[in-house]
DNA sequence: AATCGTAATCGAACCGGTTCGAGAACGCGG
DNA sequence: CCGCGTTCTCGAACCGGTTCGATTACGATT
């Protein structure tokens, strides 16, 4: 069939062990051998068979992405994990390594696809999504037998990551609306079991803080990352008669819910409230009005996460600092803050 | 480090080979050797060595999906693309296969990739979505070299694909919109690079048909996949005058491209006009109106299209039916098409 | 001329499974 | 008791690379 290092081995008239040295541009070949070897290779249209190499070097050149996403969740990130997928196969690809990919639907199964992958030893790292909380694998990959990174911060420390800059989040939001003259500034959060929205909590807390104002947990909600649940969420606290000028919500997909809550209570939005997001998603370009928002950069993300996880292979288990990196984001003005810009 | 199919052979006392055999449930083994060697290989902890097994038997275990994803397609097919994962996904777990991802930025670029896939030998098959009319990797894969399945039908016959029934999707929508009375129903196509629009447009022709209308092209358009270019698109038949009480878009985010032309002319909707769209994205669920689209069952579109390739595998090299499998689609009633109903 | 160091090359082992052909053990009929 | 077919087991080869230790060739050194 296709042509083996052998076949070429005989073609340049040089030994097997020469020719994958050649190929490979170890340094001890001399020129004229070289040549020799490249030409036969070429002629021969050969292309080294990974599985071969993989065995061979013990390195499968791929990572396994982990994504444990229920299909509510799914339909609201769904454009989160498109972006985070690309700038992980850019870099990838970069060092010709493979990208695998396990969806799962709880952390429980994700604990047993990682089980799997170990144990088979079919990929040489693992990128692992949404932590939450304390996931079940977790005291499994201690014992480090594979080198993984976290996307988004776990919350027992010691491994490595990479996050959003989910504090400067909560405080660029809060200091948006904050230096708009907004006084009273509400915060729809997230279920507390997600480590980013922990950290954008103590963002708002700081954001208050810088302006001078006072937390009032009575403005601080939380509500599921679904629209319906956002609503339910928002009608509660207007009958309960809480006053506030602003809100900040964690998602897009909650803002969505919320601006039909304030909708239906002829609460005016940015007039009234001002309304601001997390995630820039399509939802909050195309929605009126449309929803003033934080980007989170997420390919940049999904590239780090890749490179972070390099790094450590190339450590080895001799496993040095725990590192982790934080990508930036940036505030993406748009009409429901009540800005006169763009 | 771990234990290698030796170690359980001499541990349970036989050959490298009938442990090999008793592990795979090979039938010519006795029944008590066949209890020693799984014994043995339960106290090892032993698991079998996925490359080693790729190299043995010639198999990866292996499928690449190669998704082709501008950055502003990403956009609105993120929700699409999500769920054609978690189908293939779904079936490509249940015969022990691992997926993995390739994304690319033009076709050439997959050529490029689907050409390296098959000269490293690192795939079993090919899931290749997108194709346009003549991608430009089609002359090689007609040479079979590697099984491979569309998703989305190409325009050159006789390969294997699966596809939403794009014909049914053009009749439904013309055929919900007829019976509400409409008898002047524009379409806002896609760029008819892409096959489903091409046969949405039949299935447009058809369900005019089947109404006794008359087609009339004035009333069919074309747009980018993009709010912006929906938008000036609608913009600007609005200025030529064209009268018609009822739109049919082929997207999501062109219906809301299209849903702010029309706003802005003030002709409201449903009341002056009915729209439908196609895919159910979360954007037609929040926007307002609520939209009413065609759901297309991605994630079924997915895991057929990995049992179609699977399929091929079996079959192996003797290609016989090209097959295809259509999957069918719903048509989802919201507020934008004007009917009571919900 | 003998010794040494270095560069280049080679053969063989190895990675961890599967598979094939040969051979041993065994029961059975003639 | 012999020959034969069946059932089970085994050793060795194989998949296609990499790598290690040994070997050769050759110019420089003393």
């Amino acid at each position: 069939m296709a042509a083996t290092i052998r076949d070429v081995a005989k073609k340049a008239g040089v030994s097997v062990s020469t020719a994958s040295l050649a190929l490979n541009g170890k340094p001890l070949v001399s020129p004229e051998t070289r040549r020799k070897v490249l030409e036969a290779a070429r002629e021969l249209n050969y292309y080294p068979h990974t599985t071969a190499k993989n065995l061979a070097d013990g390195r499968t050149r791929t990572l396994s992405l982990i994504i444990p996403v229920t299909l509510e969740h799914l339909f609201s990130s769904a454009g989160f994990f498109a972006q985070l997928l690309r700038g992980m196969h850019r870099a990838v690809l970069e060092r010709g390594y493979h990208l695998s990919l396990h969806i799962v639907e709880s952390e429980e199964e994700a604990a047993e696809q990682i089980r799997t992958i170990v144990l088979s030893r079919s990929a040489d790292g693992l990128l692992i999504t949404n932590p939450t909380v304390w996931p079940p694998y977790l005291t499994e990959l201690k014992e480090r037998i594979l080198p993984f990174t976290f996307i988004g911060r776990p919350l027992e420390g010691g491994f490595p990551y990479v996050d959003n800059d989910n504090v400067a989040v909560g405080r660029l939001g809060v200091q948006h609306l904050a230096e708009k003259g907004h006084r009273r500034i509400a915060f729809l959060n997230g279920p507390s079991r997600f480590t980013f929205c922990l950290d954008r909590l103590e963002g708002y807390r700081q954001g208050l803080q810088a302006f001078g104002l006072l937390y009032d947990e009575r403005l601080v909600w939380t509500s599921d990352l679904t629209e319906e649940h956002a609503y339910t969420t928002v009608v509660t606290a207007l009958e309960r008669g809480l006053e506030f000028t602003a809100l900040l919500t964690t998602s897009d997909i909650q803002a969505v819910g919320a601006l039909r809550a304030l909708r239906e209570q002829g609460i005016s939005v940015p007039q009234d409230v001002a309304v601001m997001s997390v995630n820039n998603t399509a939802l909050t370009r195309y929605f009126s009005p449309s929803i003033s928002t934080i980007d989170l950069h997420e390919e940049q993300l999904g590239y780090q996460a890749v490179q972070l996880l390099f790094q450590q292979l190339a450590e080895g288990p001799n496993r040095t600092r725990p590192s982790r990196v934080i990508v930036p984001c940036d505030v993406i003005v748009r009409e429901s803050c009540g800005c006169p810009s763009l």
